[in-house]
DNA sequence: AGAAAAGCAAGAGCGGTGCTCTCATTTGTG
DNA sequence: CACAAATGAGAGCACCGCTCTTGCTTTTCT
C-alpha cells in the first residue's frame, strides 16, 4: 500500500513535464511534441497517453507551472521590499515580472501570447494565474491604506465589475484604486509584450527602456498623491 | 504580351490568400494548412507551392494584409475627426483599433500574439506595420504643436532611441512627447491583448470597460496640460 | 511556322504530427 | 496463487509541410 507503482508513475509524469518544458523553452509552444518526448524517454509514443490524455492536457500542466513560477518571482520580489514602501515594491515586482519574461520568453508567450484556438483554460489554472496579480493588488491596497487617494471617474459598468472583484478577493481597495491598478497592469503587460514579441525592433534599440518609462509613469500615478 | 497567364496567376494567388485569410479567421493562425487550401481549390497540394514557396511566405502575406487593414481603420477614424481636436482623434483611433481587434481576433492574434518561433518578419512588413503607429504619432505631434507640454524625465538610453526615431520619421515631436506616447501605446495594446486573450475573464465581465478606462486615463495624460 | 524555353498541375513519396486500437506483459492485491 | 488492473509496444489512421519527377500547356524566340 506504499504504492510503489504510484511513485514511479509520479516520477515519470514529472519527467515528461520536465522534457516538455525544455521543449517549449527551446522552440516555443506549438513545438511541443508528444512523440519527441516519448523518443527522449525511449518509450513508445502511445505510452505517453497513459500519463497525459492529450497534448492540451500536458500544455495545461505547463501553463499552471509557468504561472506558478511567475507568481514565485513576483511574490519574492515583493517580499524582499519593506512593506511600508509600496512604490518601491511596485517597481521591484514590475521589474521582476519583466525579468522573468525576458529570461523565459517561451513561457511568457505560453501564458500571455496567442491562446490555443479551441482551448479554454480549465479551472485549475485560475488560481496560479491570479498569484502575480494578487501581489499587485496587495501593493495597491497598502498604498491606499497609507493615505493615497485616486480620483475617478470610473465608468459605471467597470465599477460594478470592480465591486464584485473586491468582494470576491476580500481586499479593501476602492474602485478608483482598482481601476488605476488595472490600467497600470495593462500598461505593464503591454510594454513587455511589445518588447518580447518584437514590435519595438524598428522603433527602439534599448531593451527595457520603454518598460522603465512605463513603470515610472505608473509609479507616479499609483502614488496617488493629491495634485497628480 | 497582355500576359493572360499572368492575370490568371494573379487571380489564383489572391484566391489562395482569400482562402487562407478565411482559414485564419475561422481557426486562428497555426491552423493555416496549404493542403486544405489546395483541397478547397480542387488542385494538388504540391501546386500551391508554385504560388507560395512556403507556408511562412503565405503567412507573411496575411501579416501584411492585416497590418494594412488595421492601418486603414486607424487612418479612417483619424480622418473622420476634426484635425484641431487631437484628443478626440486619440479616442476615436484607439476605439477604432480595439473595434477592429474584437471584430477580427484571429488577425489581431496574428499581428500581436505569439510570434512564429523561427520566423522573422521580412522588410516588407515594417511599412504596413507602421501605419497605425504613424497615425498615433501624428496625433501626438499635433497635440504638442497646439501647445501641450510633456515633462520627463526621459531615461537617457530611451532619449537616444527616440531622437533617432524622430529623425527617421521626420516628424517634429519632443522626446518627452514620444515617451508619453509610447506609454499610451503600450497601455492601449496591453488592454486589448489582455481582453482578447482572455485574461480578464475571471476579473471583469464587461468587455471594453478596462479599455475605456485606459483610453481615458491616457487622454488626460496626452492632453499635456500643465498641472497634470 | 516550328522549335525551344518556361510555367504549371499532378502524383508519389519522405518524415513528421496527434491520437486510437489491440495485444502482450508486468505488477499489485484479494 | 489467481485475478484484475495498470502499463508498454506496435500497427495504423488521418493529417501536415515540403520535394521531386513526370507530363502537359502556354509563351517566346529563331
Amino acid at each position: 500500500m506504499a504504492g510503489i507503482r504510484e511513485r514511479v508513475r509520479a516520477e515519470l509524469t514529472s519527467e515528461i513535464v520536465r522534457l516538455a518544458r525544455a521543449q517549449v523553452a527551446a522552440d516555443g509552444p506549438g513545438a511541443l511534441s508528444l512523440r519527441a518526448i516519448a523518443r527522449d524517454l525511449g518509450m513508445a509514443s502511445s505510452a505517453i497517453y497513459r500519463y497525459f490524455p492529450s497534448r492540451d492536457h500536458l500544455l495545461t500542466q505547463l501553463l499552471i507551472d509557468s504561472y506558478d513560477r511567475l507568481g514565485d518571482v513576483a511574490e519574492a520580489a515583493d517580499a524582499a521590499c519593506p512593506r511600508a514602501d509600496p512604490m518601491g515594491r511596485w517597481r521591484a515586482v514590475a521589474h521582476a515580472i519583466r525579468g522573468w519574461a525576458v529570461a523565459n520568453p517561451s513561457e511568457y508567450a505560453l501564458l500571455f501570447g496567442t491562446p490555443v484556438p479551441g482551448y479554454m483554460a480549465p479551472e485549475d489554472t485560475i488560481g496560479p494565474a491570479s498569484r502575480y496579480t494578487l501581489v499587485l493588488i496587495g501593493i495597491l491596497a497598502d498604498q491606499e491604506a497609507a493615505g493615497a487617494r485616486y480620483k475617478g471617474p470610473v465608468p459605471a459598468p467597470l465599477a460594478a465589475d470592480l465591486t464584485a472583484l473586491r468582494e470576491f478577493l476580500g481586499v479593501s481597495v476602492s474602485n478608483e484604486a482598482l481601476a488605476v491598478g488595472m490600467g497600470a497592469w495593462a500598461a505593464l503587460m503591454g510594454a513587455i509584450t511589445l518588447e518580447l514579441f518584437g514590435h519595438l525592433h524598428n522603433v527602439v534599440d534599448t531593451p527595457g527602456a520603454l518598460f522603465d518609462a512605463v513603470v515610472e509613469h505608473h509609479a507616479a500615478v499609483l502614488a496617488g498623491l493629491p495634485g497628480t
